[in-house]
DNA sequence: GCGCTCATATGACGATCATCATACACACAT
DNA sequence: ATGTGTGTATGATGATCGTCATATGAGCGC
C-alpha cells in the first residue's frame, strides 16, 4: 500500500483503479479488436463491476482513445527497451528480431498496438486516429535513430519502409492459418531488413 | 412443411439474390470491419430486409465466410487486371503503382481484402482464415510471378518481401491522421520496391 | 468513535443485434 | 384464370450492449 505521498486527500485511490482499467483495455482491445472489448468484460477483468465505469469514463468512446494510446506507448516502451539492452550497432537489429519474434506473432495482447489494430483505425474515432498517429511516428523514429545512416539524406525514408515492411510481415504472418507461410514471411523480411555482411 | 420437390421454377433468382447479398457483404466488411458489418444494414444495402438472410446462409458466420473470400478474390482480380493491361515488363510496377496510390489508400470498401481486414483476421473463424491464407498465397504468386527474376532462387522469398512492404505501407498510410505522412510512406514504399534505373 | 464523502456495486432502461416463425406475393404449369 | 410452390417481408424473441440512477460500504477528519 501507499502511505507515502500526504498532499491531496488521496491521490492514488481512485487513480490506480482508473490505471488498472486502462491497462486492461489496452490489452482487451488489442485481443479482440476496438468493437470486441466490452464495457462489462474489460471492467471484470480489472476486478470490478460495470457500474462504477462511468464515473472513470465520460463514455466508451473516452476509454477507448485512453487504451490506445496506452496500447501504443507500451509496444513501443518494449521495442525501445530492446533497442537499449543491446550494443549500439545492433540496436535496429535487436529491434527487427523482437518484432518479427515468432513470440510477437503470438503475443497479439502485448505486443504492437498498429499491428493489432491497424486495419480498424480507418474508421475509429479522431482522438484515436491522432494517438495512433503519434505512435506511428514515434515508432519511425525510433528505428530512424538507431539506423547506421541516421542523419544522411534518404535515412528517413528508409526507416519508413522498414516500419511498413516490419509491419506488414506481422500482420500477414498473424492473418494466415499456415504455420510454414507464416515462418516464411517473417523470415524473409528479417533476411531482407537486417544488413548481411 | 417443404418437401424435396425436386422443382425449380426459375434457378437464377434466388441465386442472383444471394450473389447481390455476397457482393453487398464484401464491401461492407472492409468498410466497417467483420463485427461492424450487421446482417440487417447488409440486407438493406442489397435492397431487402433482413427477414431472408436464414433462407441464403445458415448463419451470419457463414455469410461472413462468403464475403472474406469474396472480398479477397475481388481484391486480387483487380490487381491481375492492372497487370494484365501492362507491357509485361511494368506489370510489377503497374500493380505497385495501382496498390500504393491515393486512391487505393481511400477506397477501403473496394481494395485489398488483407489491407481492409488483416488485423482482424487472427480471431476469426477457421473458414474465413482459410480463405485469408489462400488469397494471400494468390497475391504473393502474382507478385512472384510478374517479378524481373522469376524462377530464380530466392525470388519467391522476394515476393513474400514486397507484398509485406506494400501491405504495410497501405496499412499505415490509412491508419495515421496525417496527410503529408501517409504520402510519405506511400512514395517512399513505391521507391524502394520500383527498381528505378 | 461518528458522520461525511467518495469509490464501487446493484439493478434497470432502451437500443441493437442475430435468429426464427409465419404470412404474403409473384412466377410458372395447367 | 387458377392454384402451387418458392422467394421475400413482417414481426417477435431472447440476448447483449452502453448508459445511468441509486444504494452500499469503506476510509478520513472532527
Amino acid at each position: 500500500m501507499s502511505a507515502a505521498t500526504a498532499r491531496r486527500p488521496n491521490p492514488s485511490r481512485k487513480e490506480a483503479t482508473h490505471e488498472r482499467i486502462v491497462e486492461t483495455a489496452a490489452r482487451a482491445i488489442r485481443r479482440s479488436g476496438f468493437g470486441g472489448a466490452g464495457v462489462a468484460e474489460i471492467m471484470k477483468e480489472a476486478g470490478l463491476t460495470h457500474g462504477g465505469f462511468y464515473s472513470h469514463f465520460e463514455s466508451r468512446e473516452g476509454m477507448l482513445a485512453e487504451a490506445a494510446d496506452r496500447a501504443g506507448a507500451a509496444g513501443m516502451a518494449g521495442l525501445a527497451q530492446v533497442a537499449a539492452a543491446a550494443p549500439p550497432k545492433q540496436a535496429l537489429e535487436a529491434m527487427l528480431r523482437a518484432y518479427l519474434s515468432k513470440e510477437h506473432v503470438e503475443g497479439v495482447e502485448t505486443g504492437c498496438a498498429i499491428a493489432a489494430l491497424g486495419s480498424e483505425m480507418p474508421r475509429q474515432a479522431p482522438k484515436i486516429r491522432r494517438a495512433a498517429t503519434r505512435r506511428s511516428k514515434e515508432m519511425i523514429d525510433l528505428v530512424a535513430r538507431q539506423s547506421p545512416d541516421w542523419g544522411q539524406p534518404g535515412a528517413h525514408e528508409r526507416a519508413l519502409v522498414t516500419v511498413a515492411t516490419a509491419l506488414g510481415a506481422l500482420v500477414l504472418a498473424r492473418a494466415v492459418d499456415d504455420r510454414k507461410l507464416s515462418n516464411a514471411l517473417r523470415e524473409a523480411a528479417l533476411n531482407h531488413l537486417i544488413p548481411t555482411d
